[in-house]
DNA sequence: ATGACGATTTACT
DNA sequence: GTAAATCGTCATA
């Protein structure tokens, strides 16, 4: 399937974020293609943004990937043992991106769920337990802090694609989960969710 | 140098 | 529902 191009990634983050929804995220591993749907994203507005970590223009070796160019991948870690992945858009030296935060596994779920790690008990996990969360996407398909200012335009093992088959779409809009204190920004609707899909993150269902 | 905390997940009461 | 896990980053001194 074609492949996102520069100009796709070149907008701001809410209308990335929408347009996100129903894109394939690829990632190849040893070889092997483990992919999604995106389901839920999350978009991070700039400096004025209180919940961003560019909030204030702040810019360090964590989140410079930030401030390149539309379409490069800022993938940081946190709370000492998991990893998120962004995609960046708008212009050089805007920091802005949206936060991938849960994908419909389609390809390579076998893979996915070893790197995933036994469930409770042993046993396989449930397939809508794989990738529904930034966290668990990112150990899903192997992404980790070696994967942050990837150019997911011209990457051969990070990138995003148009979906095989177009992708039925119930899209709801809610606060973003997880901020600290974000001000007046904590409540804004800059997630977004495919509130139909049963792989969305558990953090806050949205109201259907 | 030190301490608080985080765009989370998981297990346990 | 509550808490533990676990460590890099940032603010304060």
């Amino acid at each position: 399937m074609p492949r996102l191009d520069r100009e796709f990634f070149s907008t701001s983050a809410p209308r990335l974020a929408r347009a996100l929804l129903g894109k394939v995220l690829v990632r190849v591993l040893d070889g092997r293609r483990l992919a999604g749907v995106i389901v839920e994203t999350e978009a991070y507005c700039g400096p004025r943004d209180l919940g961003s970590h560019a909030r204030g223009g702040r810019r360090s070796a964590r989140n410079e990937a930030m401030y390149a160019q539309a379409g490069t991948a800022y993938v940081y870690f946190t709370y000492g043992m998991h990893y998120c992945m962004n995609v960046v858009c708008g212009d050089v030296d805007e920091p802005v991106a949206v936060l991938l935060r849960a994908l419909e596994p389609v390809e390579g779920t076998d893979a996915m769920s070893v790197l995933r790690g036994p469930s409770r008990g042993g046993r396989a996990r449930p397939v809508t337990d794989l990738c529904s969360g930034p966290g668990k996407l990112c150990q899903a398909l192997g992404i980790d802090r070696g994967l942050n200012h990837t150019d997911l335009v011209t990457s051969p093992v990070l990138f995003l694609e148009e979906p095989t088959r177009p992708v039925r779409l119930g899209v709801r809009r809610t606060a973003r989960i997880g901020l600290g204190n974000a001000g007046a920004w904590t409540h804004k609707p800059l997630r977004w969710v495919v509130a139909t899909n049963p792989h969305v993150s558990k953090g806050r269902p949205p109201r259907v």
